[in-house]
DNA sequence: TTGCAATATATAAGAATATTAAATATAATA
DNA sequence: TATTATATTTAATATTCTTATATATTGCAA
């Protein structure tokens, strides 16, 4: 597995971006379908992801619908009207992150300046 | 500017593979540098460049050289033997970690579950 | 039928890592 | 002369993640 390290910061828009496409969906299963897509590599623990759902839902990015399944309480999270904008500039922002990690990871060796 | 939130876990990748190819450097190079090859998209505050720095020197896996250029002092990081196969593990790491990202990023609106 | 794995959420303690700000100092340029 | 660029360091603070713990049900296998 990919190390926690690297996830720092991502997760938000990972979450987001999986709702968006995807939502409503409970926390459980969000977590299930990250390490589906990215087969294992990336995996969201619990104690990160349920408090950036709840801070998320706090600042009305996110909306939250309860249902009971097999006597098991269920958080289903979608994105809020004013949610989408904030997606968009996630995106974006990691798209551009994601462009420019290409160019440092790619560099070829080259003249030695010192 | 991306946000420093993103960075979080990638900097000592970005260093070690910029002094790979590029190196021996001195830490405000290589900040200029990732800057110039990001189109200034990511700039390494030296508040969390210099401790890394010291921090990979600390483990062997930079080794230093000081020198003096117009009576300031610069300290040229280059990688230690050591350092080329952590530098391995990292990039492969990251490589990873970036095709994880992207096939979230692309996510292609899908069935909605609930 | 007993125990384990999977499902489902929550939160506290701690570690790691970055930002911001402040300090120090010289050279080059406007 | 003042500002910008060069060059490094460190402390205080904020953020964000991991690990561990708690709770509780369902389904499957031994």
């Amino acid at each position: 597995m990919i190390s926690g390290e690297l996830l720092k910061g991502s997760l938000k828009t990972i979450v987001l971006k999986i709702l968006k496409e995807e939502g409503p969906l409970h926390g459980y299963a969000i977590s299930r379908r990250v390490e589906e897509l990215t087969g294992g590599r990336i995996r969201l623990t619990y104690g990160a992801l349920y408090p950036v759902l709840h801070k998320l839902e706090s600042e009305n990015i996110l909306i939250t619908r309860q249902e009971n399944f097999n006597n098991r309480t269920r958080v289903y999270y979608s994105i809020s009207p004013k949610g989408h904008s904030v997606i968009e500039e996630k995106v974006q922002e990691m798209k551009e992150y994601i462009e420019s990690l290409q160019k440092i990871i790619e560099l070829k060796p080259g003249l030695n300046y010192a």
